[in-house]
DNA sequence: CATGCGTGGTT
DNA sequence: TAACCAAGCAT
């Protein structure tokens, strides 16, 4: 058992995959399957793209809301830039929607709107990275790629018992995978291990009483699966401070702005910001303001507290920065969560005259 | 190769 | 509750 060969391990895991695959709008159910169904690359591309560093509890009504929007890579494609971002809005790591633009417009103006079928071709778009190249290679054109994601190099590092930390141990739990990989059903494989490593060789407390691999992992043999795999420890947070100006005109246009394409919330709507480190900044126009409480907000590398001002304008006041968005115009599901925050906060006091 | 880049759920 | 974590990519 312990030293048993890749294809009877892939076996196990396919069989159980079989029984325990999870249901999920971007899945094609295995009977569909059995019956030559083919899963849509559109939809295998867009579901992996949302779940890039996400959970599935998220990404699913994201995922049904863009495909009943935009059916197809074409329909996305046409899209404007503020509607597929105001859309995303919420889910995060906002450069994924920019390259997810990008990536739909290069298929349909470089590849007549079909979606290269191979690893190697995927890797050359937008917001494709090895991971997702491979994942879609896989689910969809069933090539035997190495598919290496979070849960994957996890329950590599625990089936092979790898002590050595992450992110060094990349290359070695990659080639671990690609031992594993079968030339057959390579895309239920892919999903098998992830649904493996989500359902059952979870982070904390592992399951492995009910692991199709018990008796062959090497970490739950000597009983140190749950501290696998070691990871480099992370930094502390810094705490960042700022200011944000919301305004609103007489009409109930709110004073918005669209932020820089790149870094932190690029090509998201928002409203006018001084800086995030604690030093001035101007307001975005002459007012009397008033400040109102705070926000605070945790990104990845570091907290933020926003001072939050409020004003309110005549209609002849004519903006430094950012421009005013009629209220109808105007979602707040469009802003990203630390503006959606700030406006929560605001709309109490800037409620229509 | 290290860093920047969101968010919400879990422990 | 602060820390950790999730189907990574671009630079």
């Amino acid at each position: 058992m312990r030293d048993m060969p890749a294809s009877d391990l892939s076996a196990l895991l396919l069989a159980w995959y079989d029984r325990n695959a999870r249901v999920m709008p971007w899945r094609v159910p295995p009977e569909q399957k059995m019956a030559g169904v083919r899963p849509d690359p559109y939809r295998v591309w867009l579901s992996e793209v949302m779940l890039q560093q996400t959970t599935v509890a998220a990404v699913r009504a994201y995922f049904l809301r863009f495909t009943e929007r935009w059916p197809t890579v074409a329909d996305l494609a046409a899209a404007e830039d503020a509607e597929v971002m105001g859309e995303w809005a919420g889910l995060g790591y906002y450069a994924r929607a920019r390259n997810l633009l990008a990536c739909a417009r290069a298929v349909v103006r470089d590849h007549g709107g079909v979606f290269p079928a191979t690893r190697e071709g995927l890797l050359g778009l937008p917001g494709i990275g090895p991971y997702t190249a491979a994942a879609i290679a896989a689910i969809a054109h069933d090539e035997a790629a190495v598919v290496v994601d979070g849960n994957v190099e996890r329950v590599m590092a625990r089936l092979w018992r790898v002590e050595a930390p992450l992110p060094g141990a990349k290359a070695e739990l990659t080639r671990l995978a690609g031992l594993l990989t079968p030339e057959d059903r390579p895309g239920d494989h892919a999903q098998a291990v992830m649904d493996l490593g989500a359902t059952i060789c979870t982070p904390r407390n592992p399951a492995c009483g009910i692991c199709p691999w018990r008796g062959a992992c090497r970490a739950e043999a000597e009983g140190v699966q749950a501290s696998l795999p070691r990871k480099a420890a992370k930094a502390a947070k810094p705490v960042r401070e700022g200011v944000l100006w919301i305004a609103r005109r007489a009409d109930g246009a709110w004073l918005v702005e669209r932020r820089a394409e790149r870094g932190l919330l690029g090509g998201m709507l928002g409203f006018a910001g001084s800086g995030w480190d604690g030093g001035g900044g101007d307001a975005p126009l002459s007012l009397p303001w008033q400040e109102i409480g705070e926000v605070r907000h945790t990104f990845t590398h570091f907290h933020l507290v926003l001072r939050v001002l409020v004003g309110r304008a005549g209609m002849e006041a004519v903006p430094e920065r950012g421009m005013f968005l009629p209220g109808d115009a105007f979602r707040p599901a469009d802003l990203p969560t630390v503006m959606r925050k700030a406006h929560d906060l605001a709309k109490g006091a800037l409620s229509p005259p």
